[in-house]
DNA sequence: GAACCTATGTCAGAATGCTGACATGAGTCA
DNA sequence: TGACTCATGTCAGCATTCTGACATAGGTTC
């Protein structure tokens, strides 16, 4: 504790071990990932997609946590391999929604599955109360950074 | 189509609240460090070698989560910026203890009280009681995702 | 001592993500 | 209608980080 406005104390800083966390997470996954040829990023996009078929190529910007530029970069390459499709015009506005192909489908199954498994072994341990505990404490921290108290 | 259950359901998902609680952190620490001219990695470094003065290039990229070939590069350009010492060679081995110049430490103050307060600001509505629990939760994924388990 | 393994520092090239910039479409407001 | 604002898709350039590779130092193990 000798952190008298001297720094962060790293070895009891809850941002250092909330980043170490998620370091650990990504090279997890990253691991079971790699046998597919699928980045993090890549499992992302077609997660999201599954689960919300026509989001654009922003929105999976924001839910994968990245620019909508390099989204752009990694939607275009899927395109070409045949993993999704955009319509070649917007039916209205600029918004192109994109949409998982059978391939998409398919390459997404082995990897979601692969991902369920780590996620599983990162919770081993873990009652069902602390899991609550850790999302609302989570989103508690999400709420904060974010300063959405302000004006609410 | 047919994802009902199958997917990882990214509203629940503990592993994709955790990436986001990390990106908004980051984000955070990026805005305040941003004036400073510093990155976040950046930073690390040189909280790190305050806290542990000596550390070496190995040492330091496995405290920031980078690999040591990054942390090189970093660490050649806080040397030839003034920010950082390090011995032109070896004591013993290899390794080359790097240490913080006065400037580099001046530099780091500043930061040092900005990243406090985003992590002030990251835990305000989190009691005692939460914070030591949320610390506890993440020591725990941490572990089990290392797969520390194992042998003990 | 020799063979072996591991860790380190470092160079080089490739991949990945970001910032900046631009044009365009939609909504708002006078 | 016209001006303004905002969000989007996209191109280009830059920054950051990674993987691959190499030489070297130290600690085994025989």
């Amino acid at each position: 504790m000798s952190q008298e406005g001297v720094g962060v104390d790293l070895e009891t800083s809850l941002g250092y071990l909330l980043k170490e966390a998620s370091s650990a997470l990504r090279v997890a996954m990253e691991e079971v990932l790699r046998p597919l040829g699928m980045s993090v990023t890549h499992y992302s996009c077609l997660e999201l997609l599954a689960q919300r078929p026509g989001l654009s190529n922003s929105e999976l910007a924001r839910g994968a946590f990245v620019t909508r530029q390099t989204m752009n970069v990694l939607l275009q390459a899927l395109e070409r391999d045949g993993y999704v499709t955009r319509p070649a015009e917007a039916a209205v506005g600029k918004v192109l929604p994109a949409r998982l192909t059978p391939r998409g489908r398919r390459s997404l199954e082995k990897a979601s599955a692969a991902v369920r498994s780590v996620e599983a072994r990162m919770l081993t341990g873990l009652t069902e109360t602390e899991q609550s505990g850790a999302f609302r404490i989570l989103q508690s921290m999400i709420h904060s950074l974010r300063g959405d108290d302000e004006g609410a």
